[in-house]
DNA sequence: TTTTACAAGTGTTTCAAAAACACTTAATGC
DNA sequence: GCATTAAGTGTTTTTGAAACACTTGTAAAA
């Protein structure tokens, strides 16, 4: 930080824009915001907001998503700045994203209403204003990413779910179909879901055993890949 | 984006930090700048500077990369960015961080020393300020990641190279040893590297053949994996 | 000129993980 | 009790990763 001579004078806002996905219908959705005001009326966008000047960049991020869904820890990354000096056509502003991975019947509908958020499938994006496809977009390569060898789509589903729920889940982020039994054999050598005496007959005739992910037993889990 | 409350008063100073790594003597290295003047003066930083108001965040770390070691069109990728409120106990600055790859006896040495910056190995980095550490740490773990399936490491490599060298070079950067045998097995496999009828006898009494990165072939290799 | 020293160069075997693949079972509704 | 439907279950094949030791070419020393 030798350069001091830009920064009197700078005139950057810095904001936050959250990627926020969930689960619903085998399908893996975002949940973004209708513009009811120009410019860009009728677009839709990503959740975003202004950076506090006392705030952590990660708090912003937070806030963001609580004002919208009514939910507090969530987990939450960071994905990358977008700073291009013409992205947004009306004025300066720098935006990192952050992708958030909610459970989809826990969020508050009457915030979700109020700001005319909307969820979609990832694959069946509207148009978005400035660069936030992009931002979708690169959200989405990273959570492919991560999921790999991270055991973060528990955030995803609720506390008890099906093995069958939970290869639709993969298959969703991946946008890929998988092999039942391979799938299968995989999550049974690492051993970190708990099989309940309880079943699920909503999706199925015979019923699907339900499982809880324990976060013990996946500490000792020395080499999780999906 | 929805929020304009805090964006009229939103003062926050948006810099970007470099981390510049170079390979010589074996080894995996980071460029780092001397700080001649309080606060924390003699401590060592991560070149940086702030963005300008109408400066893509890109060109300003590639700005930054240019005043210090005089060179342009440097491979060059975003990190993270850095946001607690804190983080700079002086000012509140956020930081967006970018890696640079450099050709180590490329870069204008008069300027490094103008700068009192110095090359440290990667295990052996010295007193950082702030969270400089922090950022140094992302950048290697990014890289490490990278480099496994991206052919980015010849930026660290003069035109022409051993395979000694590039597999010194590899172990530099995940910091572990390799068989010799099944690397060049890897990459024989991949075949993009041209052999040329020269040899560097510098390192050897037999000497070793140089070979020349093919992007053209590189293109044609469907996975690259090292 | 022969010998020594030294890194460069080279294949095969073993092991582990990924991929491919088809039938049986449990429960419901007719 | 028969038909329907998704859940559940193992084995084989293929592929890639890991482990491993000797030969070669040249320069310098004897």
């Amino acid at each position: 930080m030798m350069d001091r001579t830009y920064k009197d004078i700078q005139q950057i806002t810095l904001a936050v824009d959250c990627i926020i996905f969930g689960f619903n219908d085998n399908r893996l959705e975002v949940l973004l915001v209708h513009r009811g005001f120009e410019p860009e009326k009728d677009r839709w966008s990503l959740m975003g907001g202004f950076v506090g000047n006392h705030e952590d960049l990660d708090d912003a991020a937070n806030r963001v998503l609580k004002d919208l869904s009514g939910l507090e820890d969530v987990y939450m990354e960071q994905v990358r700045t977008f700073g291009k000096a013409k992205r947004d056509p009306y004025e300066r502003v720098v935006s990192t994203t952050y992708s958030a991975l909610i459970l989809k019947d826990k969020y508050n509908k009457e915030l979700i209403e109020e700001f005319r958020a909307k969820w979609f499938p990832i694959d069946e994006l509207p148009d978005l204003i400035f660069d936030h496809k992009e931002m979708v977009e690169s959200a989405i390569r990273r959570l492919q990413r991560r999921v790999r060898t991270f055991p973060i789509v528990f955030n995803l589903l609720p506390d008890k779910f099906t093995l069958p729920q939970l290869q639709k889940l993969y298959e969703g982020i991946f946008q890929e179909e998988m092999d039942k039994r391979n799938f299968r054999k995989k999550l049974a050598t690492m051993d970190f879901l708990i099989k309940l005496d309880e079943k699920d007959m909503s999706e199925s005739k015979k019923g699907a055993f339900l499982y809880r992910f324990n976060e013990k037993k996946y500490n000792k889990t020395k080499n999780f890949t999906i």
